[in-house]
RNA sequence: GGUGAGGUAGCCAAGUGGUUAGGCAACGGUUUGCAAAACCGUCAUACGAGGGUUCGAAUCCCUUCCUCACCUCCA
């Protein structure tokens, strides 16, 4: 078992930490996953994208991990949505749950090991509730619908001590609801009292339903136990959310409930944050309409997952929506897809000799060690992709050695073995953080489509005119040749003649 | 009011006190029938402002201006 060498920011102690292990060699993960009652959108994909890079990394280096991700599927809005359409509310929330699941894997998003419903470990949130009425952590209260609990905030002295805020402190401005039984107003429910008739569970306290909060703690410790290694989020789970879950947690088990807390920053739109309550938000259905899922993915991953990622929404005269960033990192997939295919098939020829000295086999092989350098230091993925750039460059480099040998600064059997060298690094690298995950002919294929579709442009037809323009150009008739090209490129189509003959594809 | 995160060249974005981050755009060059792609170069002695510490500061300290977020549901 390799040594665990990364360093994550600990929102805890606001400190980049090594991250550390109650078991050795196995890294316990906690992820807050969806509440489905709507489509996924760009801010969950950013959130839930980090943390799949975190757990490729973690694996690509040689450690274990087991990866929860809950899926919040009994809630007050999915009640209320439910409704609005005549469906049952878990049969609603299924259904979204399942479009989400979907959504995620599109971006590219490994299954994690465990997916834990709410719905599914009723018993168990209900015995967390217990345990913290028996231990003096919370009260029950009466209500005109039925008995709720809430736990007693004042109960737990270190309360706060994620966000970083006093009880008092917090109390002075903040807007919280008003609830007269309730002995704090920071006090939060654990189980909401509902009525015979409404949607709900039997338990000792009446019928009702679990509050925010306490099923991210009760499935937290069913699958992995009372201490985590890395609990994750995004920034705005910090309060109340990750703040209930500590003082839940730690009150029922009286141990520390997670190592390291990790938060990732939010999308922004128009310089607001992007989210369901502001109706700004796009998601990720429409994204992959109008992208690749590889070029969301290197839009995600070109700033660092903490700080915040502005996502540019923008509508041209015809009324089409475009999203110009992920066009530009569309553009950067297609160079890097294109570099491989080219080398991959210079490559592929017999009689790969020694490696040479020469600087360039000296970049192939650091790339790898210091793309785990640069993940280890808090998962930073801009690095690793200007890593992967320069890579990309000498990849270039090194296949027009292989097309004209001549220019090259060694034989060819060592520019084979270079090749190998620079591709077998390659892969190494991108499976750290989970690009380019489909073969080049299917991203090819299906950009072509898309990007075909999206133009309004028939295949066929451009096939047509680019072999009349190679018909002309053979037959030296430069003029026409130059006259269809000209359509082509207005059209959108990049023509690429090489001696082999012309190729072309949709710019992005 | 309390608590955080930020402000880096035209745009996006790394930066671990001390030799080039990287990308996009633009403009040159190599190559090409001309292009495109690719590669090389220029833009780039940039770090919100003002002080201070230091041989040396984008980085550490102080002051100040601006932006965003959390304190209500949120990824």
């Amino acid at each position: 078992m390799p040594a665990l060498t990364t360093t994550l920011y600990n929102t805890m102690t606001q400190r980049l930490e090594p991250v550390d292990t109650v078991e050795e060699g196995v890294v316990r993960l906690y992820v807050c996953g969806v509440t489905p009652q709507d489509r996924v959108h760009v801010g969950h994909a950013r959130t839930f994208t980090t943390f799949d890079v975190l757990v490729r990394h973690l694996r690509a280096s040689g450690h274990r991990v087991v990866f929860v991700r809950n899926v919040t599927d009994v809630d007050d809005k999915i009640l209320l949505k439910s409704k609005e359409r005549g469906e049952e509310p878990l049969a609603f929330s299924a259904r979204m749950a399942e479009l989400a699941k979907n959504d995620l894997r599109s971006c590219g998003c490994a299954n994690p090991d465990h997916e834990p419903t709410v719905s599914g470990h009723i018993v168990e949130i209900i015995a967390l509730v217990e345990t913290l009425v028996a231990k003096g952590f919370a009260y029950v209260v009466d209500t005109a619908v039925g008995r709720d609990v809430y736990y007693d905030v004042k109960s737990f002295g270190a309360y706060g001590k994620l966000s970083h805020r006093k009880l008092d402190e917090a109390q002075a401005g903040a807007r919280v609801a008003v609830v007269e039984q309730k002995r704090d107003p920071m006090d939060f429910a654990l189980w909401k009292g509902c009525g015979e008739s409404d949607w709900g569970w039997p338990s000792s306290f009446g019928k009702g339903r679990p509050g925010w909060h306490i099923e991210c703690s009760a499935m937290a410790q069913k699958y992995l136990g009372n201490r985590l290694d890395i609990h994750g989020g995004a920034i705005d789970l910090i309060f109340p959310h990750h703040e209930n879950e500590i003082a839940q947690s730690e009150a029922a088990t009286g141990e520390p409930f997670s190592s390291h807390w990790v938060h990732g920053g939010f999308v922004t739109a128009d310089q607001e944050k992007m989210s369901k309550s502001l109706g700004n938000f796009v998601t990720v259905e429409d994204v992959l309409s109008r992208n690749d899922a590889e070029a969301f993915r290197l839009f995600l991953l070109g700033t660092q997952y903490r700080g915040p990622l502005a996502f540019d929404v923008v509508k041209d005269d015809d009324g089409r929506v475009r999203f110009p960033s992920i066009d530009e990192a569309e553009k950067r997939a297609d160079y890097f897809y294109t570099t491989l295919d080219l080398l991959e098939g210079l490559a592929a020829k017999e009689g790969a000799g020694d490696l040479p000295k020469h600087a360039m086999r000296t970049l192939f092989e650091s790339t790898h060690p210091k793309v785990q350098e640069a993940l280890d230091r808090d998962l930073n993925t801009p690095v690793v992709l200007a890593l992967l750039g320069d890579h990309a460059k000498a990849m270039n480099e090194l296949a027009g050695w292989l097309a004209k040998p001549k220019k090259a600064p060694c034989p060819e059997p060592q520019l084979l073995a270079l090749a190998k060298l620079a591709l077998t690094e390659w892969s190494a690298c991108v499976v750290h953080v989970g690009l380019f995950q489909a073969a080049f002919p299917e991203y090819a294929a299906r950009t072509r489509a898309r990007r075909l579709g999206l133009r309004g442009l028939d295949e066929a037809a451009i096939e047509a005119k680019v072999q009349a323009r190679a018909a002309a150009k053979t037959a030296k008739d430069f003029a026409t040749a130059d006259v269809l090209r000209g359509e082509l490129v207005a059209a959108g189509i990049e023509l690429t003649d090489s001696p082999e003959g012309t190729r072309w594809r949709v710019s992005p």
